[in-house]
DNA sequence: CAGCGTACTGCACGATCGGTCAGTGCCCGC
DNA sequence: GCGGGCACTGACCGATCGTGCAGTACGCTG
């Protein structure tokens, strides 16, 4: 394999592609073969630009869990202030934005550990869950996150499935931070 | 495809060698020389058992999906009564005994859209939504279950990666019950 | 012992997998 | 105009995919 992976600029609509197609069948289901047609281009095409497989997963999923360190950041700073509640807008929509990368961590992390780019996304949740728990007594309070943040990762592409019509993302915004903000922040945290 | 599928009694180790490779590396990523493998014998001779790679399947998730509509109907019994909560333990135990299968189900369920027993789980869970959240008010209702249910299908095969150390099914459970109740059954219904 | 069904296997098949390589057309600086 | 790099492609490779098929070892029944 040639480690010499030419950073093509305009390759969003094929990064889109792969991660549509890693976030369905996750990444040893999805073929290359597919990904490329899909982006309207040749199987040889995507290895010009990404070195291998693994190099396209690690391209398509990198400005997710950048993102999220940022995010993660963000969190470190506010600690335990009161606007925590902003945060969490600010958190849920940053789940929107990146929605495939996230379903791709969670549905399909177990898969794909010791990939680089994985580890770093699951070291930095786990980041995010210490920090919402600390102490010695946060076994619970992981797990609440735990199931919240992957529940919500979960409805982020699985809520067209469920509703009878299309939920438009604004409507899914908002009900994500009512329903996590009750969940993580604690019944008390409720708006008016 | 010959559509002959001789039911072996004791395939119990096949299945759930299937049932493990579906839910980390999904169907399509899953090979049946791998599964074989894994239980002990030859790929013939999971072909011989099951027709096909999609009959394999649908044996390895057929006791979650059917035990799952006995929980439905058990649900549909208690109504609106007060005994939730003894519903929310014997839920969880459900999952924790189907925890492969859950996993697959909703990991994997995008990607085996169209096979007969996603289709039928998905019915069911649907139910199982509808049935907590009556009324046309209960679209935020749907998406608190949603968030809680699919989140505990995460942790369910996920909590080991987050903790520090191997979490025992017991401590598992009761987290799970505390936290899905308090999610589902609203923070008034804590126990002491 | 003969005969049959059951559990299981090795082998072969066409298709597809990830990946390599030798081109090919095109734009851009000289 | 022309040389060189850039974006892209088809042909090809060995391996593996799901599946079909013929054959084999074994245990039961007559």
């Amino acid at each position: 394999m040639q480690d010499r992976t030419r950073e093509l600029r305009g390759s969003a609509p094929l990064l889109e592609s792969a991660l549509r197609q890693f976030a369905v069948v996750g990444f040893e289901g999805a073929s290359l073969q597919r990904i490329a047609a899909d982006a309207g281009l040749s199987k040889s095409s995507v290895l010009y630009h990404f070195a291998s497989k693994e190099a396209l997963l690690d391209a398509a999923l990198r400005p997710a869990v950048e993102d999220l360190a940022g995010v993660v950041d963000e969190m470190a700073r506010i600690a335990d202030a009161a606007p925590r509640r902003a945060f969490l807008v600010r958190f849920v929509d940053y789940l929107l934005e990146h929605r495939l990368a996230i379903a791709v961590i969670f549905n399909h992390g177990q898969a794909l550990a010791g990939h680089a780019v994985i580890d770093e996304a699951d070291r930095l949740v786990r980041d995010l869950a210490d920090r919402l728990a600390p102490g010695q007594g946060g076994e619970r309070e992981v797990l609440r996150f735990g199931v919240a943040l992957a529940g919500a990762a979960f409805m982020l592409v699985a809520a067209d499935r469920w509703a009878p019509a299309h939920v438009p993302d604004d409507e899914l915004r908002a009900g994500l931070v009512d329903v996590l903000g009750e969940f993580v922040l604690g019944p008390a945290a409720q708006p008016a």
